[in-house]
DNA sequence: AGCGTAGAGATTGTTCAACAATGGAGCAAT
DNA sequence: ATTGCTCCATTGTTGAACAATCTCTACGCT
């Protein structure tokens, strides 16, 4: 092989590269999507945004369309754009999903570089100190964190970029039936316990634990869902 | 429950949905792009489109967004947008996430639904008719279908728009390289032997010989991206 | 010849203003 | 209460304009 840092070069190039301000309007608006201060269902008006940002129309719309494909939010035609709704089928479809690109990390993690599984305990460790000041909002950050270092240990691009999208819808879960304390907290142990099993090489245990844990959220969330549907 | 056909009705809507025109566009485009009349590389200049398919350039460029999110399309920013040129990383990756998907489909065989499992032999069937024909882009097209209904096999509208996605950037690679007959011809055999042994319920054995059909086809493709790449 | 520079021309990025098309709210009539 | 109608706000789409950036050519230098 000749030139190496070429190629890595070439590939830290888009970091560099400079963005079009559609990118960062829709950088901006997943930030306030993903933090909350814009709640699942709320109508996002155009010429309002436009005015804020001081953008044009033109460039609010193709930020929309970013966010639209991200699936953060949903655009309905000639009605507007709408911070996405998850709903209960979309909720299991996403933990499908989650099974999938989860447990095929852990079946992974025997390839997958150091850093990679430094990455998952960092995560952990993150989140034990976050409970421990009681921040329980980057108690979520980190349990997020996590689940994307694990996905991550694939060592697929794509996988990352899949899950990644796939843990910001779930964050829309999140905010849609707040209270981060009591569904965090729990899960603190079992992220600890799945990686200790996996720093061990027991894979085949680890899997076990994740579908569990998988399972059980899923199980939760949706209670959680039927019960705010009767409003 | 009550009103069940009106959740059909619901369910249905999407489709008879029109689309904007941008949408429609894309379609155009994307059309041309899968049938290899616009290769991989080629520039496509806003103002040339436009006036081609006499749009203005706001909705032209909406239609480039969508297409470059799924990956048909790279967008460099002030230089314009060009069909994707599939790297080999790329294609490696590619083959690693249809691995992960296929597989998982092959395991969800005995919980698909009928009319999934008659849509893979169906695949077969048209893909076996093609070939007897002689008309070779007609089996690469079957050969797409049989994997998309395999990896449908999960169930999950997200894999299945993942796998639409994946399979239509292997038409670039197809195209990249030229020549459907040499390529496609081997793996009908092995299709029909897929489906049989998933049919017969020996689903390792179906697993096993998906793995080696697709370390197989990536193997050969990889060998004839490092030949062109000498060019 | 090889190399860096400068400027012209072309293409893209972004904005703005306008009009058509559509959806939703209110109101009248039955 | 439901239907049909009108009016208004919002979105869809267009076209033109200007700024920013790239590409290419020509020029001058060593």
């Amino acid at each position: 092989m000749r030139e190496r840092w070429l190629d890595e070069l070439a590939a830290a190039r888009p970091g560099l590269d400079r963005s079009s301000t559609a990118a960062r309007v829709a950088g901006l608006l997943r930030e306030q999507i993903t933090d909350g201060r814009l709640v699942p269902g709320a109508r996002l008006p155009e010429e309002d945004l436009c005015r804020a940002v001081k953008v044009s129309r033109n460039t609010m719309r193709e930020a929309f369309r970013m966010l639209a494909q991200e699936r953060l939010l949903v655009h309905e035609f000639n009605r507007g754009v709408f911070v996405r709704r998850v709903t209960a089928d979309a909720l299991a479809d996403l933990y499908r999903v989650r099974r999938i690109l989860e447990c095929e990390g852990v079946r992974c993690a025997p390839d997958a570089p150091p850093e990679a599984l430094a990455r998952l305990e960092a995560a952990v460790l993150d989140g034990e100190r976050a409970a421990g000041a009681g921040r329980w909002a980057d108690v979520g950050t980190a349990d997020i964190r996590f689940h994307q270092a694990l996905a991550a240990l694939v060592g697929s691009p794509r996988v990352d970029e899949m899950i990644r999208h796939l843990l910001a819808e779930m964050r829309l879960v999140f905010h849609e039936m707040g209270s981060p304390r009591e569904f965090h907290e729990p899960y603190l142990a079992r992220n600890r316990r799945l990686h200790d099993l996996m720093a061990r090489g027991d894979l085949a245990a680890a899997e076990r634990e994740l579908r569990s844990y998988l399972d059980d959220a899923e199980a939760q969330l949706t209670k959680a869902y039927r019960e705010n549907e009767r409003l």
